[in-house]
DNA sequence: CATTTTTGTCCGATATACTAGACAGCGCGT
DNA sequence: ACGCGCTGTCTAGTATATCGGACAAAAATG
């Protein structure tokens, strides 16, 4: 048994708090930020303590190390610490290596400018889907995402896409069964998600209408890497009342927005 | 100036990196990560070693544990790595926790689109200067600036801006004597620097010339949080030889636009 | 006011994380 | 071919980081 399992992304986050084994500061350290990545909001040391199953010095210790180091930051007056700023200067630096990257991020803007909808920059991260950033739609009946959240893959119309470089013996070795099933409950068969990965594969974008949720209908299209890999997607998310001739209006931009971010690469 | 000192604004000891010490691994990666902060690219295993003065087998320790959670990732095929998407998701986190950031970088985005001009996001990171965020101007001759590369805070106008809420005490004990050699080698008198900030703190916005290099024109307005704290500061970085009425004409906007996100607090 | 819970800090003991060094495999220049 | 430098992995030994628990002070509770 490995003593690596510990963070991996499967955990039901409950338990896991079993005491008594000793731990390295760099795997509490690991585990300490990705408790707060999940909890979105500042937490107090003793909070973290309990939640990610460390003794109460250590983790004043380690939370302590942290703050020092900027990685950390005190909120408010009663020992909250939440992400402090040295996170931002290394997310920053990890966003803008790929030096397109702010051409993505100013499709993301316009996208969202000029129809008002929500938009994602979607991505994987292990087994799992994220969204990478967003810009949330202006209306009253905002739809919104986290980013950063991960999600199974077979709820997300993404998820098709950046599946679609796999065979179907990779996919199924990839998805844990559980990620089938759906938030409303239904079990999607694999079957089912292996012919819509094909599809996407063969469409070059994906849709999914009611999928992760009842009231949203996602489009999606991919952006092809200097390699020809397709790591990211671009993604609408919209209300599932939306008229057919919009969302193939959409869908038509999403694509060539999409198609043009790509291939100029390296 | 020996690289391995790197950037450690708290801990005077260290200086011969070299010496067989053994380090906590939570010291070591926070190192790590401000070593590969600096250098802003891709970095082999073995040049990290060598850079942070750690043994190579605790650095492919360490850097293996990092990759596995997502921290770093490998960039190409001959054993480069570089922050990792987690990086992203946590400064994501970190950004957004305040409400009112998307606002900010609205603004920001504003500002650049409106004027052609290169805009800036800055703040303090210890007792030195950094740029959270920026939007560089399209000119042919474009400034550019780099965010999280930290700069001393009498080099900039925003510092002067920052500090304003400090007395002259504090000011002469939170900035390094050194940190008032300007890179072309002057020294800027201290008594100057603490007048400049008087004079920030009364006017509500700050003008340097020439002062980080020769070629720039730099106007900073302050942010104000829901505390009416001073912690960021929106900036323009001009051509030196911007006319004059062009730059009232900006400090103008720029003041405006810093006022109007202030105050909204919580 | 008395009682309970939580917070932040400190300390000694010991399990172990870190280090030094060895090793095989690879690429490169001569 | 050879030597040289670098990479990535492994191992054993020991300096030390982590842990449990104790403590006073501060909040929360009744």
């Amino acid at each position: 048994m490995t003593e690596t399992e510990t963070l991996d992304r499967n955990r039901p986050e409950t338990a896991t708090a079993t005491g008594g084994e000793r731990k390295r500061g760099i795997d509490r350290v690991i585990i300490l930020l990705e408790a707060l990545l999940r909890q979105r909001a500042p937490m107090r040391v003793g909070d973290i303590a309990r939640r990610i199953g460390a003794p109460r010095s250590t983790t004043y210790e380690i939370v302590n190390r942290l703050l020092e180091a900027d990685m950390l930051e005190t909120v408010g007056t009663d020992g909250h610490v939440y992400f402090g700023r040295a996170m931002h200067l290394f997310g920053w630096a990890y966003s803008h290596h790929n030096a397109h990257y702010p051409r993505i991020i100013e499709t993301l803007d316009r996208l969202a400018a000029e129809t008002g909808e929500t938009v994602q920059l979607c991505s994987l991260r292990g087994n799992k889907y994220v969204v990478l950033d967003c810009r949330d739609s202006a209306g009253p009946f905002r739809i919104s995402s986290q980013v950063g959240v991960e999600v199974p893959i077979p709820w997300t119309a993404s998820g098709r896409l950046l599946l679609s470089h796999m065979d179907e013996d990779a996919v199924r070795a990839f998805i844990p069964p559980e990620d089938y099933r759906l938030p409303d409950g239904r079990w999607l068969p694999q079957e089912e998600f292996l012919a819509a990965i094909a599809l996407a594969r063969q469409q070059g974008y994906s849709e999914s209408a009611a999928l992760a949720d009842r009231f949203t209908w996602c489009l999606a299209a991919p952006i092809l890497d200097g390699r020809g890999a397709m790591t990211l997607t671009l993604c609408f998310v919209l209300p599932i009342d939306t008229p057919e001739a919009r969302r193939i209006e959409l869908l038509a931009l999403l694509r060539e927005r999409a198609a043009s971010l790509g291939l100029v690469g390296e």
